[in-house]
DNA sequence: TTGTACGCGTTATCAA
DNA sequence: TTGATAACGCGTACAA
């Protein structure tokens, strides 16, 4: 049997009240009575049970984290910024990782019911608005990041602003004809990396006075066997792009792998922009936009702290910018395409 | 005020303990009374409060991981492989990460007690037996991964004929003058990967007839970093190695950097051996000795379920073994040093 | 400053 | 088949 309060307060000579004081450094205890229990205490080497304190405090020292393919590089990045402030925090922390539609609608119905957590961080997924009353109702201190909804507080980066500014980037070192490889567009409308990605191509493209040509423009899964099967596509076209952006650096990285394949050289015969910056895009020269991953999940971290201490603070939208990293893989086109 | 189980007995109309009957699906219970019962419950979209739940039923539905510096891409391949089961089991997550000595000690020395997990799975540290009676004592079911003690079961990788067959591997591509950049000993001796690593050199040098030229050992940091640092030494020596055979990926890709830095071409003027097999070194092209790192996790998981079914279940040592995979940075060296 | 009684939501036990 | 009651371990209000 473990050993309990009240056995403390036995062989302390007190009442459990006054272990409670104790425990919880109160002041209203006499310093002999106070070292007494202290030395009953560690000679029990006795620990309140979290759980029962949990019942009565209505507070469980844990932070929930719901995010999608935690492994992937960019989860983890987000990860890395949210671990590190939970453990300085003292919180402890449990990762909700999903890999479908299924568990995440389950995560978002029944998580918020269960006082298992006493906040929640959600990544890359923008909760349906239907749950959004479970959240009302909870009481559920909880923050988005890299995902949005109008009623929770929002971490995101301008996405429209980075995709514009790599395709920017793109035109000024004279390419005019620039593949462009998207993930998947699913879910919330209001934000969605893939769509806001794709407005900032179009913005860039409107003005260079270019057409958007529909033909270099592809979709693929989020990684790199989603670059490398769209980069595929594009690099067979009859006439096919001097440059490509992809949405997200693995993808960038299938990309690289396909022109290896295809023994093309980057960036003579082919230049490639990747977006979020993770680490290895660092150690394979990737020229791209970079997002402040980490920065992300810290900011999440420090808005739901106060989130936490005040429930009523209303919802309010921050919006990060990214940073263009030149490395080596973007060069001007062999052949120029003027028009 | 959250609906209690007592909500739903008042609003069926019958006692508590039928409701609780119904939750857990006891056949005792005539029909009509569970129908009701269950309207009841969706009436009032009541869920069993989990910490009540867990205060008298003494399980969590929660696994513990300890792992240190998680967003390592080696721990991340484990993490992996143990949040797959995890999910697949329907338990939560909650991970400790560890990044000193202290944490480490904090973790071994609380956790244990107190009730907050169902199970433990400890990567990569092996507690000091000065912790190994609390595990005992407080009855956790606990598994080792990448750790070993010997009271508690545990899955290790074979270092020694890992780091073995790298080094046979490099002997017998010709290499003679080796070096040997190791991480940080430290802590536990019974099992030490950095140690086990550094007998398999050994020992093949010894059957290779080689003397072990301790100016070709370097000690560094697990990562990048301290592979950088130590290739640079090796390389700046006198009679600088032919070959370098790394303890870790990240190290072996920091002596990467290190040999573009002085323009050394790999493998021709530079042969470079890592160990783990982590997907960056696939994408470097790294020859690379390979561990197990997301089936370490899985069995892991899947040897603490079973010490979770059967508590009394004896220690035992599983050992898994590491596997070559040949790349692109080993060549034979330019000028034989025969002796 | 200390001790006592009560409540938290659930399950197990026992009596009906 | 059902209902009432006692734990579980702790914190808190209140009485002493």
């Amino acid at each position: 049997m473990a050993t309990t309060i009240y056995d403390v307060a036995k062989l302390a000579g007190v009442g459990l009240g006054t272990v409670s004081r104790v425990l919880n450094n109160s002041p209203a205890v006499r310093d002999s009575t106070r070292q007494r229990v202290q030395a009953a205490i560690r000679q029990l080497d006795y620990t309140p049970d979290p759980i029962a304190r949990s019942m009565t405090r209505g507070r469980t020292g844990t932070l929930a984290v719901i995010i999608p393919f935690f492994t992937r590089p960019f989860s983890i990045e987000v990860l890395r910024g949210i671990e590190a402030s939970t453990s300085r925090l003292g919180f402890e922390l449990v990762v909700y990782n999903i890999e479908n539609d299924a568990q995440r609608d389950d995560c978002f119905r029944r998580l918020p019911m269960s006082r298992k957590a006493d906040g929640l961080l959600v990544v890359s997924v923008s909760p349906k608005d239907v749950f959004i009353p479970n959240f009302a109702q909870a009481q559920l201190p909880t923050i988005l990041v890299d995902a949005y909804n109008p009623s929770i507080t929002s971490v995101v980066v301008n996405n429209v602003d980075g995709s514009y500014a790599a395709m920017k980037y793109l035109l000024e070192k004279g390419h005019r004809r620039i593949g462009f490889i998207n993930g998947q567009i699913e879910g919330n409308f209001k934000f969605n990396q893939a769509n806001d990605r794709l407005i900032g191509v179009h913005r860039a493209l409107g003005e260079a006075g270019i057409n958007f040509e529909p033909e270099l423009m592809e979709i693929g899964s989020w990684d790199r066997q989603g670059g490398r099967l769209a980069s595929q596509r594009l690099l067979n076209l009859k006439n096919p792009p001097t440059a490509i952006f992809a949405a997200s650096d693995v993808q960038a990285l299938g990309t690289l792998e396909t022109a290896k394949a295809m023994k093309l050289s980057v960036p003579r015969d082919l230049s490639i922009m990747g977006f979020d910056g993770i680490e290895l895009s660092e150690w394979l020269e990737l020229t791209t936009m970079q997002q402040p991953m980490y920065h992300m999940g810290e900011l999440g971290m420090a808005l739901l702290m106060e989130q936490i201490e005040n429930p009523q603070k209303p919802p309010e939208l921050i919006r990060l910018n990214t940073e263009l990293v030149e490395r080596s893989t973007i060069g001007s086109p062999k052949i120029r395409n003027e028009q």
